[in-house]
DNA sequence: TATAATTAAATTGTAAGCAATTTAATTACG
DNA sequence: CGTAATTAAATTGCTTACAATTTAATTATA
């Protein structure tokens, strides 16, 4: 019975620290199939949305991955630059800058199709768990 | 009835992205306290190390924190200039540099100890799922 | 209508984060 | 013993990430 009190600061008692390690893990794990379709992950998750949606504005990108104007203007730029994506200013107002991705954008969609499926065969989790972790997630950014 | 085959590449189908949205999405609500104490999100979880180990190697430290040398050694110098921490060679095996808590790390200890209870409030989690979460975690993680 | 307030992106500065390479020390082995 | 292989940190180069500020456009209001 040891008289120890709890110690809130240890790494394990963290609820954060696995989350974030995680993150990071699994990102890593992305590499090698995203290598092959020359995207960073950032770059990836904007183009999933892009595939999905065609054609939004900065913000609105921005919200849905939760990246701000910062992290999406050079990444944007470089994507453009690529060819997957232009970049224009709205007529209406011209604070908007509309991206929509391009036919070679839509293109690379097709040489992505098995990334999740691969990518579900490294990451060691049952149906329920993957169901699970994804409730509880999404519990906790909305 | 709608037939759309199922799309692997919708951004909601992810279970990648939760998990990357929802660790930075926290690493953010950690910054106000972390402000008070003038750590970062990595720094803190270096000391969190520190604090419970008292002095290791940079190879041990990454490996708990799933950091390598390149992250490490800029962030353990600005923790040495700061004088929460010395760095010296190990006299049995220079390669190794020996990272251990000074007199000023270990008071900056009690300033973070109400940290992790604050944190809680800031997130939405039962005690149920918060423990549901973290054994799927450490799952994916071992 | 002129000015103020708001909004959307871009910019600036700083810290991560990691792959790949380099340097220096130690260990293995021919 | 001497060279090769291994190991631990550091370094380099590039991409994220975000707070804070700036710029330019639009909207609200005195």
């Amino acid at each position: 019975m040891p008289n120890d009190t709890f110690n809130p600061l240890k790494l394990e008692n963290q609820l954060c620290f696995p989350l974030y390690a995680c993150a990071k893990e699994i990102v890593k794990k992305y590499k090698p199939f995203l290598d092959e379709i020359d995207l960073t992950y950032t770059q990836y998750i904007a183009m999933l949305v892009l595939w999905e949606k065609k054609s939004l504005n900065v913000k609105s990108l921005g919200e849905y991955l939760y990246l701000d104007s910062g992290t999406l203007t050079p990444l944007l730029k470089k994507l453009e630059t690529e060819g997957l994506v232009t970049r224009t200013r709205k007529a209406e107002d011209e604070r908007n800058l509309v991206v929509a991705i391009t036919e070679k954008g839509e293109k690379l969609r097709e040489k992505a199709l098995d990334i999740p499926s691969k990518m579900g065969a490294c990451v060691n989790l049952s149906p329920e768990d993957a169901a699970t972790l994804y409730r509880i997630l999404y519990q906790i950014l909305r």
